[in-house]
DNA sequence: AAAATAATTTAGATTTGTCTAAAATAATAT
DNA sequence: ATATTATTTTAGACAAATCTAAATTATTTT
């Protein structure tokens, strides 16, 4: 079955917003997409029909099992070509999601399946969030950026999203790879600047925009 | 200005057929478009208010300057995407027509310009034809139709007229494809049919259906 | 040049996705 | 537990893009 773009978009609406809190209400799904709540209604009614939903009137909803086998799909197509953008088109990781937000909605699985292969089957996006395979099975990685990890608490350098060469020689230098454990000393709100303490080594600072490229998984 | 798909297909489809032939018609875009010359006509009194054509009722239109302009940028992604697919997707020249169709109303000229930059600023696409540059400008290569290539005259296969499926079966069969290397050994004038020599293959004959869709750049 | 045919446009309907305003239901507060 | 407030749904309207059928205009034939 074929889905509109507006289809697709309430669908991965829901899909993100039951990821928080178990059942998703048309005002959550409304103010997400910055529509209006009786158009969500309208919608919701639709998906039901097409088997994508669970849902009652005035019970809040839930994606049916064909509803997440279609949100993780989108999700997917987003994800890769993210990961395209930043790493072939020299994209910053924070000027794609717009542009993602209108390639997921390319239909050709044969061209995804073909992108997977070209891109070598990234399982993490420059986000650091999972790509679902084509199954709709994706890691499970509780990595977040190194720009949210909460003061002192010791994580593993687990991706870096982006494979810039000058990223990589800074990375070098820094002494930072994959597998680093370090910790966050102090934030500091001026220039979003973190000091970091990598080991047992004198802590030191990094940039706002190193920060945002490294993923850790906190231990 | 921003415009739907639909309106973006049907100032492509005129761009085409002002190509053969100067001022188009209402059934020519409504067979192209496989749709009805009731909605062309709709659809023509909104790219007029638009400024995109030329349009007086039953005198047939053009496209204006400004609605040029906006088809030579479609042209331009449709192309730029079918290279992409070809050459880094391992897709086949015959496969990509559809996709391109979808990829050419992604809107975001940064988008376009990373990924020229990307495939190395490519001058022709995948079937031969050139690709415009941002400014609209695109190389006119000195190619001919094969049923008016003379005879003992080495030409290189440069673009084939057509996407049709059937037609790229029939080339793939027969071993042609863009940057084959050919002459005309003789011309048929009972059935306009042509007898051409590939490389150093055995002759054989063509049918002037099939001469006409194929271009080809003298050697 | 008038009649017949073909092409184009208009009129009115339909579908999809959205909206506002009002009604119905649920949640909360006293 | 009832009244108030918030949320959700329904009813009815609207714009975009399409369609069919009828009317209009252009072209071709005789």
């Amino acid at each position: 079955m074929q889905f509109s773009t507006s289809e697709e978009n309430h669908i991965k609406a829901i899909y993100h917003l039951q990821h928080t809190g178990d059942v998703v209400t048309t005002n959550e799904v409304a103010g997400r997409l910055q529509t209006k709540a009786a158009s969500v209604t309208d919608m919701l009614k639709k998906l039901k029909n097409k088997g994508l939903l669970n849902y009652e009137p005035y019970q809040g909803f839930t994606l049916s099992k064909e509803g997440k086998k279609l949100a993780l799909n989108i999700v997917r197509k987003h994800r890769l070509w993210e990961y395209f953008l930043v790493n072939h088109l020299q994209f910053g990781w924070d000027e794609v999601h717009e542009i993602a937000e209108e390639l997921e909605h390319i239909n050709s699985p044969l061209l995804i399946e073909k992108l997977d292969a070209f891109l070598q089957f990234p399982r993490f996006d420059p986000h650091g969030d999972p790509i679902p395979d084509s199954n709709g099975k994706m890691e499970i990685s509780k990595q977040v950026n190194l720009t949210d990890l909460d003061t002192d608490l010791k994580a593993e350098v687990s991706a870096v999203g982006s494979q810039s060469s000058e990223l990589l020689e800074l990375l070098r230098h820094k002494k930072i790879a994959i597998g680093t454990i370090l910790k966050v000393v102090k934030k500091f709100g001026f220039d979003n600047s973190i000091e970091i303490k990598v080991e047992k080594n004198t802590p030191f600072t990094i940039s706002q925009q190193l920060a945002q490229t490294l993923f850790v998984k906190p231990l």
